[in-house]
DNA sequence: GCTGTAGTTGACAAATTCTTTACGGGATAT
DNA sequence: ATATCCCGTAAAGAATTTGTCAACTACAGC
């Protein structure tokens, strides 16, 4: 579960905020001026902060800055207007991204996600990125997305590759519907919701057993799935 | 002799410049509003702009971001107040360095040759200066723009270029939308912004398929384009 | 001002992907 | 044993995404 810290003066986009980001899988605390802000963000230990520009008591950079002086934490800048100025001093001071209000929430989603990618990607150099992730007969390619079952390449969906990349990434240890459904679906796994079940099925069907003729995935009922390493 | 482009309302100062430096044994040309400065900058071949900031018609770093997208040609920014929220701008949309008025002569002709040579440095230009890029049977021309399809030159606009460009440097990796709307476009991919999608349409119908028939780009729904590569 | 070119946007169809529903079967608990 | 729960999957339906035409806007050049 990933913590949220949001810093905004707008109490209304702040409950908008909470309420999605939750319904999202992610924990929310929210404070509205910037002192409280800095003083939050270096309290507890925060997935990523979420930061205004127009604060009262303190602005985002200078937030910003007081942060950095202590901590490494993601930071996405939130700003009203759409101004290059404010994006590039941003990042400059040390923030991670930035996006100008107002902003779809799909969109904040989205960034939030590439940012914790980068962040916690173990090597950020593109040389030694691993391109290519192996399994038995099957090599997904991470930079286009193709999966390669022996020689042939498997017709995939976006979402298919990113369940199998996941499974394949912790084989051999469980992982659960919900994380799955996360993961790849961008939210919370609700009552009934069988989607991730049937993505799991037509990847069963797509990418066959493995070359003895084991199963690759393995059910764990009541919990999730798992790719079966050897 | 160095042909120096100096872009400045200033008139008093542009006539001092223009004096000293050519006391120093530069060529220089001056002219006196943004729009004129692009203009000037891309109609001939200059070893350096030295480009002020608050200029009428066109500001200092909307001339560098008109110039960036079609040259490499070295810019000293020069800027009114001592702020660092220029300098950081200047330097972030592609300056080669800054300085702030008033200025000392001996100082300006200093950092001037400090870019030139660093510019010209052979380690450096080798690598950065490439003329041309190839793949499969196109050739683009990074000095002038140019595309041939074998023999023959394609029309093709700026941003095409742009897009080609970035798609052909990634060749089988992945580019998503967003990348190819922030490097071509200059600007973060919005809500139904179907813009790029147009682009690589008109490119794709300009580049046609490969020689032997395949197409050149792929679609990976959901996320970008790339280049296919054998 | 007029004209042409480049870039953007809306609209729509087509393709693809995702979700839901439904039913059945095996596992689990009582 | 049997009632219940959970999962597999087919099929249908909903939703999203992309390709592209055409109209529109912006703007540089004449």
């Amino acid at each position: 579960m990933i913590d949220i810290l949001l810093v905004d003066d707008d109490l209304e986009l702040c409950e908008l905020l909470v309420e999605f980001l939750g319904s999202e899988g992610y924990r929310v605390t929210a404070v509205n001026d910037g002192l409280e802000g800095v003083e939050t963000a270096l309290s507890r230990n925060f997935g990523i902060v979420l930061l205004d520009v127009t604060l009262p008591k303190l602005n985002g950079f200078e937030v910003l800055r007081k942060i950095r002086q202590q901590s490494q934490v993601p930071v996405l800048m939130l700003t009203a207007r759409g101004d290059d100025v404010d994006r590039i001093v941003g990042l400059e001071i040390g923030a991670d991204d930035y996006l100008s209000k107002p902003f779809n929430h799909r969109e904040l989603v989205a960034r939030m996600k590439a940012i914790l990618r980068r962040v916690n990607s173990p090597d950020e150099s593109d040389r030694t990125r691993r391109k290519v992730l192996e399994m038995d007969d099957l090599s997904l390619n991470l930079a286009n997305h193709e999966v390669l079952l022996g020689e042939t390449v498997l017709d995939i969906t976006a979402t298919e590759f990113v369940v199998l990349k996941t499974l394949i990434e912790k084989s051999g240890e469980l992982v659960t519907r919900d994380e799955l459904t996360q993961v790849a679906l961008n939210r919370r796994l609700m009552l009934h919701d069988r989607a991730i079940d049937m993505h799991v099925s037509n990847l069963r069907r797509k990418i066959g057993n493995k070359p003895d003729g084991r199963p690759r995935l393995k059910t764990v009922r009541g919990s999730g799935y798992f790719y079966i390493a050897d």
